[in-house]
DNA sequence: AGAGGTCGCGCC
DNA sequence: AGGGCGCGACCTCT
């Protein structure tokens, strides 16, 4: 397989590098020590054409962030089939246990551990004034990148003849920021960028360095490209979007809350609800809007909460309770998924929002606008197949528990985790007396229930299945200790910060009294839970991400091009033509079937899925 | 006026 | 309950 580097100038335009192919013992990497076999600059306006013709013979592209490179191209008709994105996998390579030896890993902070990735730059050239935005650069960091690439791949590189330096120097013909963003140097203070081929050819050698020399280069290798395809599908489904149908919305928004109010008015039902709090409480000034003002007059007419929280007021009786309530629905309603959000976010009966890669320390995606990832139930049905389209919907049901029992390698309850209901079965063997019991006594496990029904079950479960248990307790054992811990394919937790080492400090020094000691137990209590949650929330990410990649693979394959439109942690909706939909359902539970192989090899695990094919979100289940 | 913190709630 | 988030609204502080 072929790696292409893609070196996009500051100008405009781009340098492709070709490079040599590796031998198979190091699992598909290119021969980095000759560099580059050829170099081919390309103006801006023909870079789309090139790429498009080069991806017939479906090269890895490297990029330096796919989220600010692919779109444009995108736009340009150009799909990529496979890439590499330095920003990602510095991020994951960066902080992995697996390979915490390594270079990368041991290196100054540099341009690469910034949100983005660092940008060629005219004021890499040698002559340029300094700025005062020099001042606002850590002082080391200008040796970050070489330092990065250490000796191996930089010397490397520069020691085989300068040809990518003499292509950068030649005046890009692409045109100055021709329909490009040219970077504000107001908007965000820059490290000074080294600017050339150096920083991606030496970031890509101090990466594949890394991983070979890692603890399992394999399962970090699999890692990248998960994650590398998780960034090129973000970036589709933000082009293509999810089918949105506008109108069907607003005729929920108009049923629910009444017609579209003046802006800043409040909607007919809701001003309804607000009169009849009011008289409730005997409050004829309440603004239920505001919270201290709400609780008060709830307290003041008997009500026994100490929170305007949905749970307590619900466990109350009095008349205030059911429009209290229902004013609360409706106003999250209208602020979080109302007329303002439509207009924001739903354009051309597609909604867009900004998926972010990597947004979460586990590994799982976060968005950065318009909410995708908490859509609510009550506004599914305005997800609408386009005519002559249908939507497959798919979940993977069950997939923490089921990721424990691969990866903790648990006999016992891979059994249970054969079948389509893993609780059910768990309850079954006798473990616990009820499906519920069942369920409730999982998510304790893998969340870190202390107290409660859930904190009971734990020794049953840990007697039935001592390694699935023995694991994640393992995690949080570790997490206590401030110790650092790995999802199965290698990415791994952050440390805790300073404050919760000066808490532990604090607790085992000489003055330390009971409250010292307390709260240092608590936090050491709380990052435990959340080094539990972890590993197994990582790797449910991970086995989500080698879905989709699989997904979209046998997707390309199809007809009447099928895609994905909606990814959520542990669920995938393709938008479909209706005559390939059961070609599409049978490629999303092969990939789930492959999933579980590129994990976990021939772990007797079954990764079951609900697919539902359907013409608006709310029928799928 | 704007920044930052907290609450409450939506999703997994 | 217990883990991970984003977001809007309100409130407080500066």
């Amino acid at each position: 397989m072929s790696w292409i580097v893609v070196e996009h100038l500051a100008g405009g335009g781009a340098v492709l590098h070709e490079l040599a192919p590796g031998d198979a013992a190091a699992g598909g990497a290119p021969d980095l020590s000759r560099g580059p076999t050829a170099s081919v600059q390309v103006a801006s306006d023909d870079l789309a054409a090139v790429v498009a013709a080069r991806e017939a013979d479906r090269p890895r592209w490297v990029l330096d962030e796919v989220a600010l490179r692919y779109p444009p191209l995108l736009a340009a008709g150009v799909r990529l089939d496979r890439c590499h994105d330095l920003r990602l996998c510095h991020a994951i390579l960066r902080t992995s246990a697996s390979c915490s030896d390594s270079a990368l890993a041991t290196a100054v902070p540099g341009p690469w551990d910034a949100r983005h990735a660092p940008e060629p730059d005219a004021a890499a050239e040698s002559d340029r004034q300094p700025t005062l935005f020099d001042d606002l650069a850590p002082p080391e960091s200008s040796d970050a990148a070489a330092s990065l690439g250490s000796a191996s791949s930089w010397n490397f590189w520069h020691g085989s003849g300068a040809r990518a330096s003499t292509v950068v120097a030649s005046s890009p013909s692409g045109g100055e920021g021709e329909g490009g963003v040219v970077p504000d140097p107001l908007a965000e203070p820059r490290t000074p960028a080294e600017g050339g081929p150096a920083d991606l050819l030496a970031e890509l050698g101090a990466q594949l360095e890394a991983v070979a020399g890692s603890e399992q280069p394999g399962r970090l290798r699999l890692l990248l490209a998960a994650e590398s395809t998780g960034a090129l599908v973000a970036a589709e489904m933000a082009h293509d979007g999810m089918p949105w149908d506008a109108a069907e919305h607003d005729r929920l928004l108009t049923e629910l809350l009444g017609p579209r109010p003046a802006p800043g008015a409040r909607p007919a039902r809701l001003e309804e609800l607000a009169a009849q709090i009011r008289r409730a409480l005997d409050a004829p000034a309440l603004n239920p809007d505001s919270q201290p003002d709400l609780l008060h007059a709830l307290r003041r007419a008997g009500l026994d909460v100490t929170s305007t929280r949905r749970s307590e007021i619900a466990a109350q009786q009095h008349p205030a309770v059911e429009p209290v309530l229902a004013y609360k629905k409706l106003s999250r309603l209208l602020s979080a998924n109302g007329w303002a959000w439509l207009d924001t976010w739903v354009r051309d009966g597609r909604f867009r929002p900004d998926y972010v890669v990597g947004g979460v320390v586990t590994g799982r995606w976060a968005t950065s606008g318009g909410g995708a990832l908490q859509l609510p139930a009550q506004i599914r049905s305005a997800v609408r197949a386009e005519p002559g389209w249908t939507l497959v919907v798919a979940d993977a049901s069950q997939l923490e528990p089921r990721v424990l029992a691969a990866m903790s390698a648990d006999g016992a309850m891979a059994d249970a985790a054969r079948g389509a209901d893993l609780y059910q079965a768990l309850a079954d063997a006798g473990t616990v007396s009820s499906r519920k019991e069942a369920k409730y006594g999982m998510l304790g496990a893998i969340y870190g229930a202390t107290t409660g029904v859930s904190a009971a079950l734990m020794p049953r479960l840990t007697a039935a299945y001592p390694r699935a248990i023995g694991l994640v307790e393992a995690a949080a054992r570790a997490g206590e200790r401030g110790e650092v811990v790995s999802t199965w394919l290698g990415r791994s937790s952050p440390r805790p910060g300073p404050s919760w080492w000066a808490a532990r400090e604090a607790a085992s020094g000489e003055g330390a009294d009971a409250r010292d000691v307390a709260e240092a137990r608590r936090r050491a209590r709380d990052w435990g839970r959340f080094t539990r949650n972890f590993v197994v929330q990582g790797t449910a990410a991970e086995w989500a991400l080698c879905w989709m990649a699989a997904l979209r693979r046998r997707l390309r394959d199809l007809p009447g091009r099928p895609h994905l439109v909606f990814f959520l942690h542990d669920e995938v909706m393709v938008h479909s033509p209706v005559g390939v939909a059961e070609q599409v359902v049978e490629a999303v539970r092969d990939a789930a079937a492959e999933a579980g192989r590129l994990l976990f090899g021939d772990a007797p695990v079954e990764f079951a899925l609900d697919v539902a094919v359907v013409d608006s979100y709310d029928r799928a289940t």
